[in-house]
DNA sequence: AGTGGGACCTGTCCGC
DNA sequence: TGCGGACAGGTCCCAC
């Protein structure tokens, strides 16, 4: 599902629950998701404090006192619910039927909270490309997956200075480029679609072209830049896009989806203001792309 | 350097 | 109704 925006939310959601949270128990309902979790994995954890929960790029992170990192990636199909303690399972917090099937809930956090005992995190993920890892604190800017993260795009590296420095002399497509974590760590296929249309630029022109030949930035990578920017805090206030997995977690649904320029839209009409184009879709590195051929040149 | 393919999985949808 | 194929928000790895 899941690119910054969702991950995001699903942040936010988990906070209130999950930050000072004492782990009771884990329920680990299979070994491996992705990748085999780690070794002791669920003993590390019981008896442990949840003291604060982050994200980077599409990672959740949940810091214990304990001065490991539980490290959370939800892949393509991942989700989290609350279910409440005592009170069964609130009537209507499934909103969305796919990540109730119990079948695929591979990982319960049992947690004592200020209310009480009893709350629950539940990791769903049906496709089960999502992983877990614990590793100490220290050791977590070189783990291997963070080692190469590029830059936030929410943070303040993000500008078209810095488009115009990563991307000199590539070839590689803007929307490569755009999805590849090493340089922004974050956007994914329909985030990089939707601010390539907003900013009128070709999914196909070679990233090299946001730095002139002295190396400063054309004019489009302040936009780009700026866009990227904007897309992704409006996703976040949306709660996220719910296309089949992502619901926030008390199982509303995202409605950044209802915003969409071009994700999903082949065949329809542009909406840029006097554009009479229709989104197309062409495949790029093996992934779907979405673009207006006559206003993004 | 960059691309293309396949891999990992399950589920849904569409055309025949 | 059934079946096969295409496709899905992510990422890694390998061959060219």
């Amino acid at each position: 599902m899941p690119e910054l925006p969702e991950v995001e939310t699903v942040k936010r959601g988990l906070a209130p629950t999950f930050e000072g949270a004492l782990i009771a128990r884990v329920e680990q309902n299979r070994p491996d998701l992705r990748f085999p979790f780690p070794a002791g994995f669920a003993d590390r954890l019981t008896g442990k404090r949840v003291t604060a929960l982050s994200r980077r790029s599409k990672y959740l992170l949940a810091d214990i006192d304990s001065n490991d990192v539980l490290i959370m990636h939800l892949g393509m199909s991942g989700s989290f619910r609350i279910e409440a303690g005592l009170a069964e399972d609130l009537p209507g917090q499934f909103a969305h039927p796919r990540n109730k099937d119990p079948k695929h809930d591979h990982v319960v956090f049992h947690l004592e909270t200020t209310a009480g005992p009893g709350a629950r995190i539940i990791y769903n993920d049906p496709r089960r490309f999502g992983f877990m890892d614990l590793v100490s604190r220290p050791e977590l800017a070189a783990h291997p997956y963070f080692r190469e993260l590029g830059l936030e795009p929410l943070g303040n590296e993000l500008s078209g200075a810095t488009l115009a420095r990563l991307f000199a002399g590539r070839k590689m497509p803007l929307k490569a480029a755009l999805l590849n974590q090493k340089f922004i760590a974050g956007l994914g296929n329909i985030y990089v679609c939707e601010a390539l249309w907003r900013t009128g630029l070709s999914p196909q022109s070679p990233a090299g072209m946001l730095a002139t030949k002295s190396g400063r930035p054309a004019k489009k990578a302040d936009l780009l830049a700026a866009n990227i920017r904007a897309i992704l805090e409006e996703a976040i206030k949306a709660g996220g896009s719910s296309l089949k997995d992502h619901t926030q977690t008390d199982g509303t649904l995202g409605y950044f989806q209802h915003s969409f320029a071009v994700y999903d839209r082949e065949g329809e009409a542009c909406r840029t203001p006097g554009c009479a184009g229709s989104i197309a879709r062409l495949v790029q590195s093996g992934r779907s792309t979405f673009y207006c051929p006559s206003c993004q040149a």
